[in-house]
DNA sequence: GTATTTATGCAATATTATAACATAACATTA
DNA sequence: TAATGTTATGTTATAATATTGCATAAATAC
């Protein structure tokens, strides 16, 4: 019943650069469809949420940031980056549907397919801190039927299962 | 397709005083089962997270608890009662399944079921703040299921549905 | 009654998030 | 290109949420 060594958890095993590379490609397809900006900024710190691989808070995007901006040559800014800078380019890509928000986590993760509206379905491993994004038409049906009971008008969904990853059963937190 | 008046979101037509001693007598009697102990502090908290019937923030129940000591005549204490006792109470009634903890918003509320080791289930509405637990068979078989395919291990489910209950639909924000 | 465990008091601080206002960048049009 | 409006970012301060660490008190076990 375990899952296979390429399943929702792959891992390490995958080309992570590549990944990385085609989801800002695809964001910035998506915005210009869209009409709005991806601006430097915003595509940073896209860029900062994807290669995280995991849920990354807004202080460790903001610290990673800082960084960055140490590293390229001092070009007249004070150079020091601010919470609300961060928020705001977070709210973007939330808006845009180019990340999810794991509230149980207080942390952001790329999605792994913008563009469509979808519920966020997250598998969020307490052993090895990943997270896998679910499709589940199942729960979805499962959801609006429960809406529909209630005379409720969904705006927003929020699933989050925590437990162990395949790798992580049996062992003892790693993080 | 609109929700009975008496339905989850029942609202002020309910006896109010009555659900929340019922839910502290039932909070006692499993505790006692349990062998823990619920003691004034964690039951005063119960209490007042209950007499809310909406979610409500830890910092709200602090406030509650100081404005109640002030209330009774000072006792020797310097009477402030701190974050930790608040937060320390939630996680006993949180580990004792007698509160849900909403993340979305932070916040916590009594459970419905309590004794029961469930999946927390909620219908958020974003005009008056209320927020019903559901107790969908579907949604868990779903997320079983789904859990399955992954080899995952569940530990702890949220399930958190945003929208407007029945009364709040075409109304805008009301809190 | 003493030892042990558990719960609470208390001070300080960490973490997460937002408000309010100033400035800069970009876009549109004259 | 200058004037204007709009959007994005910089900057300072602070709000809101949560935890650490140690001291004291209360309950339980022996």
């Amino acid at each position: 019943m375990a899952a296979s060594p390429d399943g929702l958890f792959a891992g390490s095993n995958h080309d992570h650069g590549n990944c990385v590379a085609t989801a800002l490609d695809s964001a910035a397809s998506l915005c210009q469809q869209r009409g709005v900006r991806l601006t430097p900024m915003r595509r940073q710190v896209l860029e900062l949420v994807w290669q995280s691989h995991q849920p990354i808070g807004a202080y460790a995007v903001l610290d990673a940031l800082q960084a960055s901006r140490r590293d390229r040559a001092s070009d007249g800014r004070t150079g020091a980056v601010a919470p609300p800078t961060v928020y705001r380019a977070l709210e973007f890509l939330l808006g845009q549907r180019l990340i999810h928000r794991i509230e149980s986590l207080n942390a952001y993760i790329g999605c792994v397919h913008p563009g469509a509206r979808h519920a966020a379905q997250f598998l969020i491993c307490n052993g090895c801190g990943s997270a896998a994004e679910l499709e589940s038409e199942a729960l979805l049906t499962a959801i609006d039927g429960a809406a529909a009971d209630a005379g409720f008008a969904i705006e927003r969904v929020a699933v989050e299962v925590a437990g162990r990853c395949p790798d992580c059963q049996g062992a003892a937190d790693a993080r």
